[in-house]
DNA sequence: TAGATTGTTAATCGATTAACAATC
DNA sequence: TAGATTGTTAATCGATTAACAATC
C-alpha cells in the first residue's frame, strides 16, 4: 500500500531537491515556500503541498529546515540507492549518456554498454566495456538488472526491446524516436527529443500569436 | 488571436504525426481513432477530440484519410518550416544533439555550433562549424536566430544563457542540469535528463508497491 | 438498411489556486 | 504580542472519460 502521489508533484520533487541542494552548499538552514516558488514559477501552495506529501513539516515564519528537507526529499527520490541500469546502442547519443555526470548524484548507475558492432565490442568508455548485445540476457540476469536505457537506431528499438524485457527489464528509458510495444508489467518512457522540440517550437509560436 | 490548444494535446499531435507517417509510408489509405488509440495508449476519444482541434474531419466507419491527417498535422505543427537554431557547448552531449538525425524530419535545423575551448573552435561536425561564442551576438543578429540549444555545463548555463538573450533569443532549450532565469518573454524548456530519470524511477517504484 | 465510427455534449475526475485558520 | 509563514479546507479550473446522437 503506497500513498499516492500525483504525478505531477513526481516531476516537481526532484527540481525542489536540485534547489535544496543548492542551499545547502551555500551553507543556508532555512527555505521558504515563496523561494522555492519563485525560481521554478510553480505556485507556493503547491510546493507546500508537495513537500506535505513527504510528511516534511516546516516552522511557520522561518520556513523548512534545509538539512531536514533534504533528507525527506532524498529519503523520498531515494538517491542513496544505486540504481543500476545497462544501456543499449553506443552511437553518439549512447555515448553522451553514457559519460553524462549528472546522473551519479541520483545514485543512477550505468554499469555495462551494448552494441551490435564488432568494432565496438570490448572497448572501454571511461570504466564501462562495451558488450555484444548476444551477452545482454545473461549479464542482466545475472546482475538483476531491471533498467535499460535505449539509445539505438529507430529500426532496431523494438528488436532491442524484446531482448530486454525477455531478460527480466521492468523499465525502459527510450531515447530511440519509435513507439516500442511491451508487456503490461513494463514501464516505458519515451524520450523523444524532436516531439520535445516541437513542443518547444508551438509554445513559442503560441505566445507570439496570442490575443 | 489564436484558438487555444491544451498543453496536454500540443504534447500528443507530434505523437500522432510519427503514427500517421509510419501509415503513410505502408501506403495505408485511412487509419482509426482506436489504432492510435491502441498504439499510444490514450483514450480514443481524447485521440479524436485532438485531431478535432486542427480542423481535420474524419469519415464515419472508416476513419481519417491519411494525406489528408497528415497535411493538417504538417501545417499545424509547421513542419515544412526550417526552424534555425544555435548550439552552444560542444561536449559530448552537445556533440551528440548536433548529430542527431531525427530532428530533421521536424525542420529543425542546427546552424551553427559554439564553444569557449580554443581547441574546438573552427572544426566542423557535419557541415557545421564550431565559432567561439564570442562570435554568437553577431552571428545570431544576423541570421535572426531566435531558438538556443544550451548543452554548456552546469555552471556555464547562467552565462551563456545570459550572452544568448542579449543576443535577441526568445527560446532557450536547456540541457544544462541548471535552473536558469530569463526576461518572461523568454520561453526556457529545461531537459534536465537526470529529472527524467527520477520519474522513470519514482512509477517503477511506485508499481512494484502498489495495493 | 445495418453497423461501425466519427463528433460533441455532459459527467467525472483530479490538479491547481484561493482563502484562511493554526502556529511559531 | 504582532506578523509572517505554514498547513489545510474549500473553490475553481481544466483535462479526461463516458454517453450518445449524427453520419457515411
Amino acid at each position: 500500500m503506497t500513498k499516492k502521489i500525483p504525478l505531477p508533484s513526481l516531476k516537481r520533487l526532484p527540481k525542489y531537491y536540485s534547489i535544496v541542494c543548492e542551499y545547502y552548499k551555500e551553507g543556508k538552514e532555512y527555505i521558504k515556500s515563496s523561494e522555492i516558488s519563485k525560481k521554478l514559477d510553480i505556485d507556493e501552495t503547491q510546493v507546500r503541498k508537495d513537500i506535505a506529501l513527504l510528511n516534511c513539516a516546516g516552522k511557520p515564519k522561518v520556513g523548512f529546515n534545509i538539512n531536514e528537507l533534504k533528507r525527506y526529499l532524498e529519503e523520498f527520490l531515494d538517491i542513496n540507492n544505486m540504481k543500476d541500469s545497462f544501456l543499449i546502442g553506443t552511437g553518439n547519443l549512447g555515448l553522451a549518456i553514457a559519460k553524462y555526470n549528472g546522473f551519479e548524484k541520483y545514485g543512477l548507475n550505468i554499469t555495462a554498454l551494448f552494441d551490435t558492432d564488432p568494432h565496438k565490442i570490448g572497448l572501454k568508455v571511461g570504466e564501462k566495456e562495451i558488450f555484444h548485445v548476444s551477452k545482454f540476457p545473461d549479464l542482466a540476469q545475472r546482475m538483476r538488472v531491471k533498467i535499460i536505457i535505449l539509445a539505438v537506431p529507430r529500426e532496431e528499438a523494438q528488436k532491442m526491446a524484446d531482448i530486454a524485457v525477455k531478460a527480466g527489464a521492468k523499465a525502459i528509458w527510450n531515447f530511440a524516436p519509435a513507439n516500442i510495444d511491451v508487456p503490461k508489467d513494463v514501464l516505458v518512457i519515451n524520450q523523444d527529443l524532436a516531439t520535445d522540440f516541437m513542443v518547444l517550437w508551438l509554445q513559442l509560436h503560441n505566445k507570439d500569436l496570442s490575443i
